[in-house]
RNA sequence: GGGUCGGUGCCCGAGUGGUUAAUGGGGGCGGACUGUAAAUCCGCUGGCUCUGCCUACGUUGGUUCAAAUCCAACCCGGCCCA
């Protein structure tokens, strides 16, 4: 038995596999639904720690969405219980516990940003649950139940927690509980299949045990790779500052991806889009190019990134007013910034414009990037920092800061 | 609980009384080059109302003209013992 090709399509690894006999297969398990006309419960977990997904998380999403269109149920679980322990996995250190209104609120933009992805509306394919629902009604008598079911060599067996047991950093207690926890979410769920990154396998296969132990079929574990961040060798992560966020403007989104490592376009196109990379143009540029369309169109749509591709040529290539007044490129209102009661220097102006979304974090940082030449007004470069301009002189102009950030300044 | 070693900037890691905002490396950012890539070279990498001022070496006090460097208490961590 084979599986279809929407679910084959990027995965990493999928357990148990087929030829693990003793257990069916999923493609069995599909089938069995089927016949039975009941959808799989297939479950993601989120964890509300951050305030917003990247591109990274979105090959989950991808993958969840491309169940719910084969008729399956999602269920979301947002983890706003076990964030306030922190998910070990991947960490070299404990994390801070973080207060429930600040989950809360995570939670909700990060469904905000699911908006595009998942399919919300049809009846019956989503699920979204908080796994405070059950967890934080557990008595300590279930506690110890729970904890029972592992030893401390099977978590030592973990990568991050043997390493850094091995390192001498702290591993607190509570942060064994973790896997358990996201374990038993499966088990109050009744999950089918759970998805995660491959850098989830051993909580996943937690939930397995854990089902096992409540007498329940026990899950598959569908894992997708990490995603490689636009450097083209480390993850997708925050913390790294190689992202590429869902909220970015198409300008920003389709820039980076432009420039992302030829090694990893490959990936890009099977993970973040529907395409045959076979199907793409061979000379490098081109490939990153129509990658880099792609995976914008699916984030603001064709227009949007189409638009895009024009913006970033028509700016990179000429940098000049005549071409860059029809590209378009996010604007900032200039009463936002100043009082213009004086001309501003331009370090504030760059401090001003750019504080946000470049990590120009202080008034010194925007000296120090003017002085090392990074910024531009309409394409003639500004090196003095305290230069000043009046806003007469800087309405309708667009400012631009190394190679790929750029913003016009509006009236 | 006892013993012992240790806590320095985004990370690692020098520095044991006085040009110290603090050597070096990594990472990051910018410039040149290029394919907006990679490699290479160069610069930057605490804050501000910046020819000066302020804040910083776990925390709080103390000694001193002067401390990241000495003393005390406390907090946190590793290892060994219980």
């Amino acid at each position: 038995m084979t599986l279809p090709g929407w679910l084959e399509r990027g995965l990493a690894d999928l357990f148990p596999h087929a030829a693990d006999q003793r257990n069916q297969s999923l493609s069995a398990r599909l089938a069995a639904a089927q016949q039975a006309d009941r959808p799989l419960r297939v479950k993601l977990g989120i964890d509300p720690t951050a305030n917003s997904i990247h591109l990274g998380h979105t090959i989950l999403y991808r993958k969840l969405r491309a169940f719910q269109d084969a008729g399956h149920t999602a269920v979301v679980i947002i983890g706003d219980f076990t964030a306030r322990i922190g998910d070990p996995t991947g960490k070299s250190a404990t994390r801070p516990r973080l207060d429930p209104r600040e989950v809360e609120e995570n939670a909700r933009t990060y469904l905000e940003q699911l908006g595009p992805i998942l399919d919300f509306a049809t009846p019956g394919r989503l699920e979204i649950q908080r796994n405070s629902t059950w967890l934080a009604k557990l008595d300590l008598g279930q506690v110890i139940r729970l904890l029972g079911t592992a030893t401390v060599g099977q978590m030592l067996a973990k990568e991050d927690f043997a390493n850094r047991y091995g390192q001498g950093t702290p591993i607190a207690l509570h942060e064994f509980l973790y896997p358990l926890l996201q374990g038993y979410d499966s088990v109050m769920v009744r999950a089918d299949v759970e998805l995660g990154g491959t850098d989830q396998k051993f909580n996943v296969a937690m939930g397995r045990d854990l089902q096992r132990c409540f007498g329940q079929p026990p899950q598959f574990g569908l894992l997708m790779p990490i995603l490689t961040g636009a450097d083209g060798v480390q993850k997708m992560s925050k913390s790294l500052g190689n992202t590429i966020g869902l909220r970015e403007d198409p300008l920003t989104t389709y820039s980076k991806l432009e420039k992302v490592a030829d090694a990893v376009v490959d990936d890009y196109v099977t993970l973040l889009t529907d395409l045959d990379p076979a199907a793409l143009p061979r000379d490098p540029r081109q490939r990153q190019k129509a990658m880099a369309l792609e995976v914008t169109a699916s984030l603001h749509g064709r227009e949007a990134a189409q638009q895009a591709q024009a913006a970033a040529a028509a700016l990179v290539l000429t940098p000049r007013s005549s071409s860059t007044s029809a590209a378009q490129v996010p604007e900032i209102r200039l009463a936002s910034i100043w009082d213009w009661s004086t001309p501003i220097p331009a370090y504030q102006l760059l401090h001003g414009v750019f504080k946000t979304r470049a990590g120009v974090t202080s008034a010194s940082e925007a000296r120090r990037r003017i002085q090392g030449g990074g910024l531009r007004l309409d394409g003639e470069k500004i090196t003095d920092p305290k230069a000043a301009f009046a806003r007469e002189t800087l309405e309708g102009k667009v400012l631009q800061l190394g190679k790929k950030t750029f913003c016009r300044l509006v009236a």
